[in-house]
DNA sequence: ATGGTAGCATAGCTA
């Protein structure tokens, strides 16, 4: 069983790439952040006949949790309990959107950004942060033995290996100590990076900004991942940061991150 | 010194 995750930033302008990530790694779920669309703008056309259905978590032009699946999508759960909402209330974030496919729980996962260090953003991302571990621990008090996997963007370089430049980012957001204990605290809770083993850094990415070059200058950011319970790290076979998918024309500024696991 | 690029409510915000 394959599952990936994919920050696509806008699946709308981007859906043949979008199929072209499916088809090439045989995908059996893709989990996409920023769809960037309302759930009646999601490309529904593209997927039939596909043999995938979709479901999307979209209010607004920003942000959109998506997935994909060809192994069918059950038990949908947008959002989850008590989480911190950000601005306008009326304008609710959708920052998460949970299935089971194929017996596994998956959960897509877009992570505040934060903005600037103190600002009122980044003090909701660290909330919002911590009221997912305090869930995500919940679901392992519950059943020790539950397959799930907590995947997307989580706008946190978890360690220095993670980023192009450590001086370039000691004022900016990512790499802060509060934001990388709020990653470890989630991984303390019993989820593990499931990539990191078969992508060892330093030096290896999932993002590149647009600007000023950054994907051929080679400076990147770890800031995609798929964290997974007990249960899935045991049928864990290996994974890979889909590179060649951020070149060209038309690309997303963050590359697929794919899992494979045993049937 | 506040650009550089991309997306969508095609104007100014978010990333």
């Amino acid at each position: 069983m394959r599952i990936a995750t994919w920050n696509v930033n806008s699946v709308r302008s981007r859906i043949d790439r979008v199929m072209g990530v499916l088809q090439r790694h045989d995908l059996d779920v893709l989990l996409l952040q920023e769809t960037k669309a309302r759930d009646d703008q999601f490309p529904a056309l593209a997927l039939e006949g596909s043999g995938y259905e979709f479901v999307n978590h979209g209010l607004n032009q920003w942000n959109g949790v998506g997935i994909i699946s060809r192994v069918g999508l059950e038990d949908v759960q947008k959002g989850f309990s008590d989480m911190p909402s950000y601005g306008d209330p009326a304008v609710a974030e959708a920052r998460a959107l949970g299935a089971t496919c194929g017996g596994v729980r998956v959960w897509s996962l877009y992570v505040p950004n934060g903005r600037e260090l103190g600002h009122d953003h980044y003090h909701y991302k660290l909330d919002w942060l911590a009221r997912l571990r305090d869930t995500a621990e919940g679901w392992l008090i519950e059943d020790r033995q539950a397959q799930i996997v907590l995947a997307g963007d989580w706008n946190i370089a978890p360690t220095d290996d993670d980023v192009w430049s450590v001086e370039y980012y000691a004022d900016k957001t990512h790499t802060s100590e509060p934001e990388r204990k709020a990653f470890e605290a989630v991984v303390d809770a019993g989820y593990t990076d499931l990539v990191r083993p078969y992508t060892p850094g330093p030096g290896v990415y999932t993002y590149w900004d647009y600007t000023q070059l950054a994907f051929p200058k080679k400076r990147g950011m770890r800031i995609d991942f798929l964290l997974g319970s007990p249960a899935v790290q045991e049928r864990m076979k290996g994974a890979s940061i889909d590179r060649e998918e951020r070149k060209g024309k038309g690309a997303s500024d963050h590359a697929p991150v794919i899992i494979d696991l045993t049937d």
